[in-house]
DNA sequence: TTTTCGTTTAGCCAATTAACGAAATGAAAA
DNA sequence: TTTTCATTTCGTTAATTGGCTAAACGAAAA
């Protein structure tokens, strides 16, 4: 049971849904992508992956400075379908999904710097 | 999200889950039952049970001072195929399943009333 | 109606979790 | 090597959760 049930929990939490529901579309996000899709700190937002990665839902890929995360592979099949159905409906999914668009649209390197902009102010 | 997210959250403690899994193979049981499973106080496997039905995943009957609980209909199907799956190899589910044996085998009055004996002690 | 009794709700406390800022890490750039 | 910088870890705080006992509820029995 240790393992689905911190699959459980890992879910139970409305950011690190988000997070494994833009996985599912988008195949790899840095921390920093992460960060901004969540508008949540840096900190925490490491946490929450680090969470994900030991209920084995996530893994990580390091290039350069950057480190992206995807969905585990094997993913749980059926998990995942139920993620999918539960989740089409979802307007806050929806909405990430948009917003996800613009935050893929711009280099890392630059949704960085801005986010270190924003931090100054 | 809101559905999904309290799914996770309900299946996300290990006594609830071990009580969605017997009622998978269990069709219905009563809250003294689940509380023999379980060796919680009658309070907190009710507690339980309503967080359980709150995300949807259990309905209750009521016979006489009885209140059975089962799986709602329809329980989502993929997740169930996962739990099945997730949970086939787990030692505690298959202690629960054979302890569940000798739990059915008596009446719910029998039940309650030994478990009220053991109060007193 | 009054009593009984299985279940639920309320109130409380301890343990866990989620958030942040600050410090540490470690790999690339200078 | 030293500096830079994205990410992780640490330390703290506030919020949530899970457990219990005691009180309330509500249906059946007396």
């Amino acid at each position: 049971m240790e393992l689905p049930l911190k699959i459980a929990k890992a879910l139970g939490d409305g950011s690190r849904m988000r997070v494994v529901a833009a996985l599912m579309r988008c195949n790899e996000l840095c921390v920093c992508q992460i960060v901004e899709m969540v508008n949540l700190s840096t900190a925490t937002v490491s946490r929450h992956m680090s969470l994900l990665q030991n209920a084995r839902l996530v893994k990580n890929r390091k290039d350069g400075r950057w480190v992206y995360y995807r969905l585990s592979e094997p993913f749980p099949k059926h998990l995942r379908t139920w993620l999918l159905e539960s989740l089409s409906d979802s307007p806050e999914i929806a909405a990430d999904q948009a917003l996800l668009e613009t935050i893929l649209s711009c280099e890392p390197e630059d949704l960085c710097r801005q986010q270190k902009q924003r931090r100054k102010q």
